[in-house]
DNA sequence: AACAAGGAGTTTT
DNA sequence: AAAACTCCTTGTT
C-alpha cells in the first residue's frame, strides 16, 4: 500500500514524446513497477551497497531521477544485479554534499512534516547518486582522453573505454570482438547484439553503455536547458524563494518545480521554456508538494488548479493559446 | 473521471 | 487586505 517513494506514476503516456530512441522505448514496458529499495530515514545513499552491487538498488534509483525518457537503465538494472557491478572505484569518496543540484528549500520546514522531509531526502539521494556517476564518468573521460557522449567515439575510443571498464569490473576481455566499431554503432546496438559479440560480458557492457549513454543525455539536456552563460549557483540562489522571507506564492513554487527537472521533472516540466509554457504531468503529486509546502495537508489539483486561475485576471498566468489540459503558461517568463 | 472556469464565503498571514 | 483555501456549479474533454 504505502510505497517508500510516493509517487509512481501508473502513466504510460512517457516515452512517446521528445527524443527517445525507438530501443528505449521498447524497453519501456518494464520500466515501471520497480521497487525502491532505499530506506528513507537515511539522508545518505549507502554507497557500500552500491558497492558490492545490490541488486537493483542503483538502477531503480537512477530510474527515478531521469525525468522521463531515459528508461534504457531499466533494463540494465536487470543486467547489473545478475553480477555484482561495483561503482565509484575511481576514486576515494569524501564529498557528501558538492551537489549544487540537491535542493534549496531547507528554510521554512515545519516540524512534524515527515512526508515533507521525506520528499526532500530522496531528492538528495536522488542527486548524490546522480552526481556520483556523473563524476565518476568525468574522471574516466579523462584518463581515457575520450568525450562522454559515446555517440562521439572513433574505434580507438570504444577500445579505450572497453579496456577500461573490463578492468573496472574485472571482465574478460572482449575488446577483438567489438574492433572496428565507432561509438555511434555501439549506440546502435541492441543487448542481444551486445551478447552475440560477447556471450560472457555482453550484457554487462551494454548496461555500462547505457549508463554513459544517458550520462551524456542528461548532461546535454540540462546544460543547454538551464544553464546559458551561469555556472549553476546563483541560478538557485534567485530562482529560490524559500529565503525570501514571505510566504511563497504559488507561482513562485511552480517556478521553483521547473527549475529542478532532475527531482520534479516527472510531475512538471516545461513545454517551451522561453515563452514560459509548462505542463503539469502528474496533478495529484505536484498538488501534494504544495500542500506540502503551505502545511495543507487537504490541498488537491482542484484547489491548486482555482489557485492557478485566479492568476489568469492578475496576469501572472494564463492558458496558453492553444489551450491544453494541465498546460498553463508564465505571463512574464523570464 | 479528470480537467476547466468562476462564484462566493472563509482562513491565514 | 492580499493570497490562498475551500466548496460548489456548470461545462468540456
Amino acid at each position: 500500500m504505502s510505497n517508500p517513494v510516493g509517487r509512481v506514476p501508473e502513466t504510460t503516456s512517457y516515452g512517446s514524446r521528445i527524443g527517445m530512441t525507438e530501443d528505449s522505448l521498447s524497453i519501456l514496458e518494464q520500466s515501471r513497477g520497480c521497487e525502491d529499495p532505499w530506506e528513507m530515514g537515511e539522508t545518505k545513499p549507502n554507497v557500500e551497497a552500491l558497492e558490492r552491487g545490490m541488486p537493483g538498488v542503483y538502477l531503480s534509483c537512477f530510474d527515478m531521477l531521469l525525468t522521463e525518457d531515459a528508461t534504457w537503465l531499466v533494463k540494465v538494472s536487470e543486467a547489473s544485479s545478475a553480477l555484482a557491478l561495483p561503482m565509484n572505484r575511481v576514486e576515494p569518496r569524501e564529498e557528501p554534499e558538492q551537489c549544487p543540484v540537491i535542493d534549496s528549500q531547507e528554510q521554512g520546514i515545519s516540524p512534524g512534516l515527515e512526508g515533507q522531509e521525506e520528499e526532500r531526502s530522496l531528492e538528495q539521494v536522488q542527486s548524490m547518486v546522480v552526481g556520483e556517476v556523473l563524476k565518476d564518468i568525468e574522471t574516466a573521460c579523462k584518463l581515457l582522453n575520450i568525450t562522454p557522449d559515446p555517440i562521439e567515439w572513433n574505434t580507438g575510443n570504444v577500445q579505450k573505454w572497453l579496456l577500461w571498464t573490463e578492468h573496472l569490473y574485472r571482465l574478460p576481455h572482449a575488446g577483438k570482438a567489438f574492433q572496428e566499431l565507432t561509438g555511434k554503432d555501439l549506440c546502435a546496438m541492441s543487448e542481444e547484439e551486445f551478447r552475440q559479440r560477447s556471450p560472457q560480458c555482453g550484457d554487462t557492457l551494454h548496461a555500462h553503455l547505457d549508463i554513459w549513454k544517458s550520462a551524456a543525455w542528461m548532461k546535454e539536456r540540462f546544460s543547454i536547458g538551464e544553464t546559458k552563460t551561469t555556472g549553476s549557483e546563483e541560478l538557485w540562489s534567485e530562482a529560490d524563494s524559500s529565503c525570501s522571507g514571505q510566504p511563497i506564492h504559488l507561482w513562485q513554487f511552480l517556478r521553483e518545480l521547473l527549475l529542478k527537472p532532475h527531482n520534479y521533472g516527472r510531475c512538471i516540466r516545461w513545454l517551451n521554456k522561453e515563452k514560459g509554457i509548462f505542463k503539469i504531468e502528474d496533478s495529484a503529486h505536484v498538488a501534494r508538494l504544495w500542500g506540502q509546502r503551505k502545511n495543507r495537508p487537504a490541498m488537491n489539483y482542484d484547489k491548486l488548479s482555482r489557485s492557478i486561475r485566479q492568476y489568469y485576471k492578475k496576469g501572472i498566468i494564463r492558458k496558453p493559446d492553444v489551450s491544453q489540459r494541465l498546460v498553463y503558461q508564465f505571463v512574464h517568463p523570464v
